[in-house]
RNA sequence: GGGCUCGUAGCUCAGUUGGUUAGAGCGUGCGCCUGAUAAGCGCAAGGUCGGAAGUUCGACUCUUCCCGGGCCCA
């Protein structure tokens, strides 16, 4: 019986593939990169899609410090996904990967790692440093974005650091420059102590602290105090005080202002403090907040009220200075809108050079820009000299005690509250004016050559004015990106630090900027030949030319060169035209694709300068996504503990599992990551993997060439597998279009778990395994599973890029021959055949199908048969429609669609009813079918007819 | 505190302009097969659609508020 079996085995056409079942990705992914190296895998295919429509999607730089993590991850699959469809759509798709390599996180590692020793080298011998450290991780994330499956040109990357890209960010500046756009200015910026330089909003984070919360009570002016009599507020001859409140006691060293809403409600209260009388103003509404911080018991409120625009041009005298330290007026109530009464007394201390609400109220009340902090954090010799050369941040405890003894302080207490802190000192920041170079958002720019967009637009207006010509992806990016245009300020662009692109000024000997469009292309051109370090090696002559006019009152003997250098967002907002339009890529470019915090970053940050320099918007669609979160859905945290490595996730599962990730979730949200949350990633590729094996197993004695079955010939459940196949290109196409990758993910895995692995694969084993090799059933099959095959793979090929290439290797006989499958072009659907128009039918059929499966349910549970070839089965109904579909389908067709041997179709005016049991018939031993025929022959009396003719020939 | 945004079964996703008992696959449980075999097939159990109120004949879908996340800012 055994021996027979056996026997039978060989006459079958069982599955033969060198596809391994186990993936064993972890060591095939490296071999499978080397062979792409070696072969010049990306040059390949730019050279195939030569003369192809372009599709530019330009890469957000990362920064050049550490290993790569989840993000970069999500980011650099996602982008490579695109950029192999759109090349497999017949686009050539450039990637050109980049690298943002200035700036303060390196230069303070670097600083770090020198220690004391940082001290002794020059600007130049630390840029070297830093551009060795640039370099060496340029190398290390290259080596990991390509063991993720990228293609791109990593030979030959962009680097801000490079002198062609450095160039360009001066050709860029000396637009603005011509524009009228950049300035130079006093002005509050936030200032990092420890690290001694400004700081851009990036490099700030926020922290929760305690601050001291201060009610100060700054003593009226003779004449105001008298006008506040007469206004009714005060009765008696207490101190009169306007009260305001603070969390930095250290900047009422420069106060020079109390603002007051002129539409709020203001009071006085008056009460005794340490043997004192005051009469204290503040807003009616922080009365009762007011009181209670004092604790006061005995007190009385004004009957009066008066708007707060009746205080406006009242003075006082500062608490701790008597003589104005400034050339302009100080030390009065201004007004101001901003002032509200959620917190504090309704009465905002102002100091113009430390905050930047304040800046605005005093620009617009003439104040000065008074900020007596020197770079160390240290006050200068204008203030009073108990505070003179102290730290800002030490003083608070002095100044309240001043104020205490005094009498001013009317109460103390604590706060916390998050504030801004430098990401790498780790300390609070402050506010404090500095000159800065900054670039305008609101200045209008001049009338230059008829029709530009910019004419007498500011670079804000001209933002808002474009933003919606930007396909936004998803739309809500565009409202997201416009509420931070409408509310941002001026951009400072100036940094205190040598690890960058220095800006292009110079001084002659009276400070006076030498800083026009011409002298800029000028340093451009220098450097563009010699890259940015001459800026420190070479004379203001040398950079300039010699043949460079100086405007009147410059020489060349007294030219300074400024020492500040660019934000690097400066830098890599020029990336547009350093790198894509030197490129010769048409602006805008199709595509920029980044994390939704970029829309403040770098989609922001690159639009402002292209529409200053060219009037241009630099992307016609941008695409966001979102963050890594854990399984619990929090902020991932090395310090939390919730942190996946992505080295060691590619490490242990292989790149195409992580990618295969990627794909699985909808990266428009935050994306829920852990371990195991891959992990079970592994089941979807196995699962992807062996349903591929298996079309591969089954057609690897078909050669399309010869044996496909046209069309209107193959058998009917064989069309339904193509149609399947033309609704599924389609739907994928679809997705990928719209950059819908999890969609194309269920749409495939749905595709090989239902309609291949449990309906049309497994129906179709008697027809491949048990008819003759060469028959019509057979290659109708085979060429329905080769159809499949081929484009399963290649639509697969942007996301599993190393399985879909082993796939495509182990085609035996391939339609379309090419080094690697990622040369191939997408599957395109087959317009003659119309697979909307026989879904009814087959939807009918396959419930019919559902309903006899639960049927043999029922048969399988109580032992009456084991598999469902046993059963033999009677439909009952009266429903013609579905006796007419059935027989034009063919009852025959119909059992093996429910893989059962047998079924009657019974009509009756009776409700439909199924009924199944152990087949009467015999089982073939060869095909295992329980059909009436076997035992008819007596030369072969253990098989049906079936088998016996196949077994003949 | 402000802007934008998200919250449907254990997981990943569907749920069209508001309309019958909210779907799929995975995972889980229970079975079957042993000619895809470290595979394959079937059946079943899982959801008060974050919560509350409102609009409506009717709300997962619209409005408001609340709770809990995320990004960006202060």
């Amino acid at each position: 019986m055994t021996e027979d079996k056996k026997n039978y085995s060989k006459t079958l056409n069982l599955p033969q593939t060198n596809f391994a079942m186990k993936a064993n990705l972890t060591q095939r992914e490296p071999q499978q990169r080397k062979s792409w190296d070696k072969m010049g895998i990306y040059k390949k295919i730019l050279d195939s899609r030569a003369d192809c429509p372009q599709y530019i999607l330009h890469d957000g730089p990362p920064y050049a410090n550490g290993d790569i993590h989840m993000g970069h991850v999500i980011n650099k699959v996602l982008k490579d996904i695109v950029v192999k469809y759109k090349t497999m759509s017949g686009f050539k798709a450039p990637y050109v990967p980049g690298w943002d390599c200035h700036g303060l996180p390196i230069e303070a590692k670097v600083f770090t790692e020198l220690g004391e020793k940082a001290k002794t080298l020059s600007k130049l011998e630390i840029r070297k440093l830093c551009k060795q450290y640039a370099s060496k991780y340029v190398k290390l994330q290259t080596k990991q974005f390509k063991d993720l499956g990228v293609f791109g040109d990593f030979e030959n990357p962009y680097l801000t650091l490079k002198p062609q890209y450095e160039a360009g960010i001066c050709e860029v500046f000396a637009e603005l420059v011509g524009k009228g756009l950049v300035y130079k200015q006093l002005k509050p910026i936030h200032w990092s102590i420890g690290c001694q330089t400004a700081l851009a909003d990036a490099e700030l984070e926020y922290e929760d602290i305690t601050s001291p919360s201060i009610f100060v009570n700054f003593t009226a002016a003779k004449e105001s105090a008298a006008k506040l009599k007469s206004l009714g507020l005060v009765k008696d001859d207490s101190s009169v005080c306007f009260m305001i409140w603070t969390t930095t006691p250290w900047t009422l060293a420069a106060n020079l202002a109390i603002a007051a809403n002129p539409d709020l409600d203001y009071k006085a209260v008056s009460y005794s403090q340490n043997g004192q009388k005051f009469t204290s103003i503040i807003a009616q509404a922080r009365l009762e907040a007011v009181i209670a911080a004092g604790k006061l018991s005995n007190y009385t409120v004004s009957e009066k009220t008066v708007k707060g625009s009746c205080l406006i041009g009242l003075r006082y005298s500062h608490p701790c200075i008597e003589k104005n330290p400034t050339d302009k007026d100080a030390w009065l109530i201004i007004s101001a809108n901003f002032v509200t009464t959620e917190d504090g007394t309704g009465l905002v201390h102002i100091a113009p050079g430390h905050g930047l609400e304040d800046y605005v109220a005093g620009q617009q009340n003439k104040l000065a820009v008074y900020s007596p902090v020197k770079d160390d954090g240290c006050y200068d010799e204008t203030v009073p000299e108990w505070l003179c050369g102290k730290n800002v941040l030490k003083v608070d405890k002095e100044v309240n005690d001043y104020l205490r003894n005094k009498g001013l302080l009317f109460a103390e207490g604590q706060i916390t509250h998050s504030y801004p802190h430098c990401w790498r000192s780790r300390m609070p920041v402050i506010f404090r004016s500095t000159e800065q170079w900054f670039i305008s958002v609101d200045r209008t720019m001049p009338t230059g050559s008829a029709g530009s967009p910019q004419d007498g637009k500011s670079l804000r207006q001209l933002a808002l004015e474009r933003i919606p010509k930007v396909k936004w992806i998803p739309a809500w990016g565009e409202k997201r990106i416009t509420g931070m245009l409408e509310s941002r300020p001026d951009w400072c662009i100036s940094r205190q630090r040598c690890w960058g692109m220095p800006i292009p000024v110079f001084y002659n000997s009276e400070c006076k900027s030498l800083l026009t469009k011409e002298s800029v292309l000028a340093v451009a051109e220098h450097i563009r030949k010699k890259g940015s370090d001459s800026w420190f090696t070479d004379s203001p002559k040398e950079i300039l030319g010699e043949n460079f006019k100086l405007p009147a009152g410059f020489s060349f003997d007294d030219l300074q060169k400024e020492e500040n250098i660019f934000d690097v967002w400066f830098e890599s907002g020029c990336s547009w035209y350093s790198v894509a339009k030197q490129a010769g890529w048409p602006i805008p470019v199709d595509l920029y694709l980044e994390g939704s915090d970029q829309h403040r970053g770098w989609f922001q940050l690159s639009l402002l300068p292209a529409l200053g320099a060219e009037g241009v918007e630099p992307f016609k669609t941008v695409l966001t996504h979102g963050f890594t979160v854990d399984a619990e859905g929090k902020k991932q945290s090395k310090s939390l503990g919730n942190y996946v490595n992505a080295q060691d996730e590619v490490t242990k599962y292989g790149s195409d599992i992580l990618r295969l990730w990627v794909a699985s979730v909808n990266y428009q949200e935050d994306m829920r990551c852990s371990d195991s949350l891959i992990a079970r990633l592994q089941d979807a590729y196995r699962k992807i993997r062996n349903t591929l094996r298996y079309l591969l197993g089954n057609t690897s004695d078909f050669e399309p060439s010869k044996n496909s079955v046209p069309y209107e010939k193959m058998f009917e459940i064989d069309r339904w597998a193509v149609q399947q196949l033309q609704k599924l290109i389609s739907e994928v196409t679809d997705a990928y279009e719209n950059f819908l990758f999890h969609k194309v993910y269920t749409l495939i895995y749905n595709f090989c778990v239902i309609e291949m692995s449990s309906i049309y694969m497994d129906l179709l084993k008697d027809r491949l395994y048990c008819d003759a090799k060469d028959s019509l059933s057979r290659r109708s099959a085979q060429t329905a599973m080769y159809s499949i095959l081929d484009c399963l793979a290649r639509m697969l090929a942007p996301i599993l890029v190393h399985t879909a290439e082993e796939i495509y290797e182990s085609i035996t006989f391939k339609t379309e021959i090419a080094e690697s499958i990622h040369l191939l072009k997408m599957p395109q659907i087959d317009k003659t055949i119309d697979w909307q128009k026989e879904e009814p039918k087959w939807e009918k059929l396959m419930k019919l199908r559902d309903e006899v499966l639960k049927e043999l349910e029922g048969l399988r549970q109580n032992q009456t048969i084991a598999s469902n070839q046993e059963s033999s089965i009677t439909i009952t109904t009266g429903d013609n429609d579905l006796i007419n579909t059935v027989e034009q389908f063919g009852v025959k067709n119909f059992a093996a669609l429910c893989i059962a041997s047998e079924i009657k179709l019974n009509k009756a005016k009776s409700q439909k009813l199924i009924s199944a049991e152990k087949s009467p018939h015999k089982k073939c031993q060869r095909c295992w079918n329980y059909w009436p025929s076997v035992g008819t022959n007596s030369d072969n009396p253990e098989l049906c007819e079936r088998c016996i003719e196949v077994v003949k020939s």
